[in-house]
DNA sequence: CGTATCCGATACATCAATGTATCCAAATGT
DNA sequence: ACATTTGGATACATTGATGTATCGGATACG
């Protein structure tokens, strides 16, 4: 966990190319969202963030790196996120509340969602990637246990651990199949009220 | 719905053809479900299938193309089960055992997942497909509004038309988020029954 | 049978994407 | 300010996929 020994392989990160780090993975997620990952190449990628393969070549070894890279960050961005909204919680909320909270702190935008449909069906026929996507999903779900843990206790509900971690799969769960229809059916504007009082049901009844 | 002018634009489809056809398709399913289908090419789905891109391109004009008449037979046969499911209801069922005769009917496969979730992906990234799969998904939530109302019937409860479908969007929702999570870990065999009491909370809580 | 038609195979030309090897410019430190 | 190192651009060779045009064998039909 210590940076011993600093002189032997330090990477020696520099300012400039941090940003074009961050540039290729900005420009990645856009072209994933739109193209797909399976149809995205790297010079979509490199022509997006205004960069040349080479920039692209010294900075990441394939377009499955760039994409391993990006989904992590966006993962431990979301549960920073939901960490932060516990603290914001206020100190005997309805169940109502606790939902209306995560719901607005959750950045679930179209692209997002694009993100997250690729890199699940990209670990699903990649067995390590699989893991790393189960160890993801779990971080969000230990984050979200505590938000349902004060809510469930101003409602007067008492869950054991086990079931916490169940009630938790079960938001998820409600979140991906609802906000899939709501992506398909921009439209109907009733779905995301419907999305609500499915959570709502679903921790009322945990 | 007539075909009058037999003469005029007759495709005069036989059988040899229809069979080539359906060997192209059953190919196709399994290596979008591998490969992804943005990363699936067209000698791929002919290898497997045992022919030469001459018999694809004889069949179909594009991938796109196959990949949409494969789904809309898919999505097709799916309804044409639940329909029957209906049928086999018995009279006064309760709620778990009509939620464990759909789920029973329900082919779900990791392939049929896989298919889905690219389908999905597909159709957020180009507006037309996206209509048709919407038009899908309805169908398929007609089917099951029926079984519901058995269900619900049974066990005394009075719903009304709206909510009916309501409830339907919410059994595919529940399906659709918590069949991802079980196909990420399949070493977690409650994960099933924690789907199962999703489904008869949901439709008792209706 | 023989003939016409249909269907799939083969060969080919084209295009797009990849990864690498080399070169030039910009940053860093002394 | 100069030398060194680092980062990104350019050019190139290679590979893979596409779609088409043509050919040969099978199948229906008279």
């Amino acid at each position: 966990m210590s940076r011993a020994d600093p002189g032997a392989a330090a990477p020696r990160v520099t300012k400039r190319r941090a940003e074009t780090r961050a540039r290729l993975l900005a420009a990645a997620a856009e072209v994933f969202a739109e193209r797909g990952f399976g149809r995205a190449t790297v010079e979509d990628v490199c022509e997006r963030a205004g960069f040349s393969r080479g920039a692209f070549y010294s900075n990441f070894d394939s377009l499955d790196g760039l994409f391993f890279t990006l989904y992590a960050a966006r993962s431990a961005g979301l549960v920073d996120t939901l960490q932060q909204v516990v603290g914001r919680t206020q100190d005997d909320p309805s169940l109502a509340q606790v939902v209306d909270q995560v719901v607005a702190a959750l950045p679930i935008s179209r692209e997002s969602h694009l993100l997250n449909l690729e890199f699940a069906a990209h670990a699903l026929r990649h067995n390590d990637i699989a893991l790393v996507l189960a160890a993801h999903r779990q971080a969000l779900r230990e984050a979200l246990v505590p938000i349902l843990r004060v809510g469930l206790a101003a409602a007067g509900m008492h869950v054991t651990a086990g079931s916490l971690d169940d009630l938790a799969r079960s938001v998820v769960a409600v979140q991906d199949g609802m906000f899939l229809q709501e992506l398909l059916e921009p439209q109907d504007a009733d779905l995301p009220l419907l999305r609500r009082r499915m959570l709502i049901d679903v921790l009322d009844r945990g």
